[in-house]
RNA sequence: GGUCCGGUAGCUCAGCGGUUAGAGCAGGGGACUCAUAAUCCCUUGGUCCUAGGUUCGAAUCCUAGCCGGACUACCA
């Protein structure tokens, strides 16, 4: 009895094109979901744009056209780019559809009469030009607490303070430049406490989640009352109206997962099926694949809108970590923040599905790649070994065919049949890495018949023509098998060795019976080699689309011209530039050359180092700064810095930090400044 | 600080209570020439992070610590 499976990515977000880390996702689910159809499950994959939002808003006036223009675009150019690497919906659907609309008004209604609803009064920033209230990101402003200018609305990225924005001072929108001001408006609650005693079961029931999701939920969140859920935003917004709350719409993160619902709900209409035997059947497994940053939204919200409105709760959320490059994170001034598109430009996607699934394991495990593994592991793998087999036999029985009957092969055959099963339990529980692993071993066993069997003599005998043909089929056939196992990796490879024998490769069970008798068809290269240069190039270009979508920056870009060192913008792009301050505002910071005379560890403290500075003429003052991580103590006495020398003193839980020491960078990296020969302590900058 | 994951050959990893710890890649030697400078054979290489404990027996289980990573908090 095959099993029914419904089967989601999380919906790409229509604000942004699809690259090599949204493909990690979109790969390890279509593997998941091709591997259940060839294993003869009856299995649906269902995705959509997630559309709404007021960032889209946002970019439709930017570029003054309709919501719907822009959001028309980037789904064309999603799906363009999931083509290009293979993976296939059975609907890709949008959340801006009438299907969504209506299961939003469905669900919504079941929430209310469940009582979970609470309607609040909220203070928020509003920009009077734009006309909009602001979301966090739209705002920068200075920090309430240690006076930084220019910050982000959410928290400082000096001290990392949180704050909402209203707490700001002197905000600015950063939608139009003017000062927003503070208004109230009605907001709409789901009180997700109602559910507490559901959710902190389902989550712990050991089925629906990875162990390590389900810790993290009872550490983070189960233990303590579960906040209100705000799932409102006052119009203007890009969206869909509340319906019983004029002026209001759905918040994005309350319509985007019953876009899943609704791409299904397509699916249904356009196959003749009905939507609740997908969603309100118990014979039907629903499995999310999300990213680890989405968590939270698919295992409390979700499981608590479908419960309460009565569809079917996921079978199971798997959660996959995030994509670094050479053991770093994508960057876009290094050229791995690689476009799907850039990536299709250079390479084929096969080396990317064969890449990831080598490194995809059932855990939340962030997963690396290394440009020389990549290379190593697709032309060793796949080239090498695995299409080598066919490619140093195929050609001899182009003319005969394979045997009419399966020969002795010593086992090997029966072996790799018998492998079938181990495989496909690593399938299952998408443990690719260990299918990818049973696979190449098998081709590891193949080889060597090949060798001993030494097709390129027989073939000079003609009265080994009936040997030749057997070798052939023998090996011919180890191959196949492979291609089976990989198909759901790389399905092109698949529909080439079906061609290749002139049986086409539709299910698993395949692989335990040899084929035979039928024609081979001419050899041609399955999968080339890839090149070193290529992956380069496709890095330069990467390169290029970064450089040229940074925004010149206040003009400065016009010298760049006269500029011979041709630095790059990334740290400029990182942090603009504050707004105008004027000389006198500057003379209010009292700038000194500053010696440190001591510094030490703390400890207790992650990121600081409490220093000694010397003023000259025995003034000195404690500081705390954050660079822990970036000197060691020692090398830091005796050298001069500049200090912020009237800065107000804070007391922190380590002491009285007096004064601060400037430092370039920010994030993951701090450069203490010098002055040059000749700066005494005590020196004012001016 | 808390939680979670990991630390096994130069690299990527398997093994997770039971014979002298494995694979692939890389390194060394040889063979082959059908094959996309592919393949095959042989081979070098390991205080299985450390210290204790449990056990007839520990890479494997327990405790503590060290190191790396993720998340989360505090702090700047």
């Amino acid at each position: 009895m095959p099993r029914r499976l419904l089967v989601t990515s999380a919906l790409p977000y229509a604000n942004g094109h699809i690259h090599i880390g949204h493909l990690v996702e979109y790969i390890q689910t279509d593997i998941w979901v091709r591997f259940q159809k060839l294993f003869g499950n009856d299995c649906r994959y269902m995705c959509a744009d997630d559309t709404h939002g007021t960032a889209i808003m946002i970019r439709a006036r930017q570029e003054g056209r309709s919501e719907e223009e822009v959001i028309a675009d980037m789904q064309a150019a999603h799906e363009q780019d999931f083509a290009g690497f293979g993976i296939e919906f059975d609907n890709y659907g949008s959340t801006h559809s009438e299907e969504n609309r209506e299961l939003c008004h469905e669900i919504w209604a079941a929430i209310r009469k469940a009582n979970l609803v609470k309607e609040e009064s909220v203070e928020q920033l509003f920009d009077p030009q734009a006309g909009t209230f602001l979301a966090d990101r739209f705002v920068r402003g200075t920090c309430p607490k240690c006076k930084s200018p220019d910050q982000p609305g959410d928290n400082c990225s000096v001290c990392g303070h949180h704050y909402t924005p209203i707490e700001l001072i002197d905000p600015v929108s950063t939608l139009t430049g003017s000062k927003p001001e503070v208004r109230s408006a009605l907001h709409l609650f789901i009180e997700l406490e109602k559910l507490h005693g559901f959710l902190a079961e389902w989550t712990q029931s050991g089925e629906h989640l990875q162990s390590e999701i389900a810790n993290y939920l009872q550490g983070h969140f189960l233990g303590d009352p579960l906040r209100d859920w705000d799932i409102s935003r006052p119009a203007p917004y890009f969206g869909f109206e509340i319906p019983d709350s004029p002026g209001n719409y759905w918040y994005v993160w309350f319509d985007a997962p019953i876009g899943y619902i609704a791409s299904t709900w397509q699916w249904c209409k356009r196959n003749g099926q009905k939507l609740d035997d997908w969603w309100k059947s118990p014979d039907c497994e629903v499995h999310h694949f999300i990213g680890k940053d989405i968590t939270y939204f698919h295992t409390l919200f979700w499981p608590g809108m479908l419960k309460t409105a009565g569809f079917s709760l996921p079978t199971k959320v798997h959660i996959h970590g995030f994509l670094t490059v050479d053991g770093e994170k994508m960057s876009k001034s290094k050229g791995t923040f690689v476009r799907a598109r850039t990536y299709l430009n250079h390479l084929d996607p096969s080396y990317l599905r064969y890449f990831y699934a080598t490194k995809l394991s059932s855990r939340v495990d962030d997963l690396d790649m290394a440009i020389d593994e990549f290379i190593a592991k697709v032309n060793t793998d796949l080239v090498n070994k695995v299409v080598n087999l066919a490619s140093r036999t195929a050609k001899f029985v182009e003319k005969t065919g394979l045997s009419a009957k399966y020969p002795d092969d010593g086992g090997l055959f029966a072996a790799a049949a018998a492998a079938g099963d181990e495989i496909a339990a690593a399938y299952e529980e998408c443990d690719f890495n260990k299918a990818m692993r049973l696979i190449v071993a098998l081709a590891d066993r193949a080889n060597p018949f090949v060798e001993e069997n030494k097709p390129w003599e027989l073939r000079k005998d003609p009265a080994s023509a009936e040997r030749l043909q057997d070798v052939c089929t023998i090996a011919l056939n180890l191959f196949r098998q492979l291609a089976i196992y990989l198909a759901p990796v790389l399905p092109k490879l698949a529909q080439q060795t079906g061609e290749l024998l002139n049986n086409p490769i539709t299910s698993w069970k395949q692989a335990a019976t040899p084929l035979v008798g039928t024609p081979v068809a001419k050899f041609t290269h399955m999968l080339q080699r890839v090149e070193e240069k290529d992956l380069l190039a496709m890095i330069e270009e990467s390169k290029e689309e970064s450089q040229a979508s940074q925004p010149a920056a206040n003009g400065l870009a016009a010298s760049a011209a006269s500029d011979p060192w041709n630095d790059a913008g990334d740290a400029l792009a990182a942090e603009p530039l504050a707004p105008e301050c004027t000389i006198d505002e500057f003379a209010k910071v009292d700038l000194r050359v500053a010696r440190i005379v001591s510094a030490e560890e703390v400890p207790e403290a992650r990121k600081l180092l409490k220093l000694q500075l010397s003023l000259g003429g025995g003034v000195t003052k404690q500081v705390f700064a954050g660079i822990k991580a970036h000197y060691e103590p020692q090398q830091l006495v005796g050298r001069l810095v500049v200090c912020v020398a009237n800065l107000a003193p804070r007391t922190m839980k380590f002491g009285v930090s007096e004064g601060m020491v400037v430092a370039a960078g920010g994030g993951t990296e701090a450069f203490l400044l010098t002055p040059d020969e000749g700066a005494k302590p005590g020196h004012r900058l001016h």
